[in-house]
DNA sequence: CCATGCTCGGGCAATTTGCCCGTTGTTCTG
DNA sequence: CAGAACAACGGGCAAATTGCCCGAGCATGG
């Protein structure tokens, strides 16, 4: 009677897990036996309960959600991970199933979606949200494809955390690799980007949804209304 | 009899805009004509029907509100449109005003707010909701606002060059100034703003809407859209 | 088992930065 | 009108960073 598929959430926001685990619950078939508020616990937590599914976001704190993914994936390669994220950006799907996702959905899908998108991935396959497969299929078909699906899992990440003004410094202690891995990384970011200075990467960056530009804009209206 | 005021609400749910009908009916001289989801259709919906007065939420998938507005304004200048908005952010009210609207309240303002809004948008009157115009006024003492006003005006000058993503030379040849003269300022504009690198001050120079996000935003999301 | 590709970092010249300085104007002001 | 104050400009120079190349260590996939 194990067709019971037993999952971990991953979230930062305690009462978003919260939420989806009250969501979850209904399903009979559902059971969520571990929860983590970053990537490192999530690894953890991973190798404690070995859940069947992780249901993950992946605009974590510190070290990002990608980053986890890959580990869990090292530590079990048959881990089946699904990215529950709130970026419609195509190019996050690409580089989540990339470091070894097997779905991605939105978070403005149906709850539905989420139930369903638990059930393909349970069943080892692919799934892709409406509106992110839509998306990916457009850049299929228009040379449009985004400069961003050229960098890889590890540049994707550091130019995230560039663009949010964090040091090259920052970074390397971040990571934990040497400052001179996160310049070079940094210069061949600029260059797979076709951009020559940290302003066209940023503005670059905001082009391609990198950045929420609502968080850009909410901080200022904090800093002018304290 | 025309003192009955006609309206075109646009908002992307379907549930909000129910609401927001049967409410403005209940004004017997108000009457909404027309609906539209995104800023596509929103367009359209103006050139077929030519309301009074458009209410709009500028949150709209591919966040094309903004250009919805300037398309609507390009095809008639005299379009009366009123943001209706989830956004405190006195930002967003700037950009709205800039783009075209008259008028900008949030959604978190009473339903008689947005009759008086209306009717203050109609007689053509510009009319801010009270939150939004107290932090607009903040912003005018914020030290942040203050802090670009210690800039000279040859410094802000550069300031936007620099934001436009032109290199120190670009910027030297162009103001026939030394590239070291640049830098120089370069270096006092960041010492000014209290930040170290580019990308926070590119980041900064848009907060500070030196960066019109209408430019940024523009293409990269009619991609996603169509 | 070889080719490919990613991650990581060393090396090193070339450039840029951070910070200082002095020169030349132009206001503003007592 | 003398002189203070400040803007604009740019030189100098040590320190830091960038641009570009390189090789090592590992996975991955034929």
């Amino acid at each position: 009677m194990t067709n019971v598929i037993t999952i971990m959430l991953v979230d930062d926001h305690a009462i978003v897990r919260e939420g989806y685990r009250s969501l979850l619950q209904k399903q009979d078939n559902l059971e969520v036996i571990a929860e983590a508020c970053d990537g490192t616990e999530a690894y953890s937590q991973y190798k404690k309960y070995q859940p069947d599914i992780v249901v993950m976001d992946i605009s974590l704190p510190g070290q990002s959600g990608l980053k986890a993914i890959e580990r869990i994936r090292q530590f079990d390669a048959k881990a089946k991970i699904l990215v529950f994220s709130m970026h419609q950006n195509p190019s996050f799907a690409l580089q989540a199933t990339r470091a070894g996702a097997l779905g991605y959905i939105t978070k403005s899908s149906d709850p539905e979606d989420l139930i369903r998108a638990i059930a393909e991935v349970a069943k080892n396959k692919h799934t892709l949200s409406a509106d992110i497969a839509q998306a990916l299929a457009m850049e299929k078909l228009g040379q449009e494809q985004s400069a961003l699906d050229e960098l890889t899992v590890r540049e994707f990440e550091i130019l995230r955390l560039l663009v949010d003004a964090k040091s090259n410094q920052d970074i390397a202690e971040l990571l934990n690799i040497s400052p001179k891995t996160v310049s070079n990384s940094h210069y061949i970011i600029k260059k797979k980007l076709g951009v020559s200075s940290d302003i066209e990467l940023t503005r670059l960056a905001i082009k391609m949804n990198l950045v929420n530009l609502l968080d850009l804009v909410d901080e200022a209206h904090e800093d002018n209304s304290q």
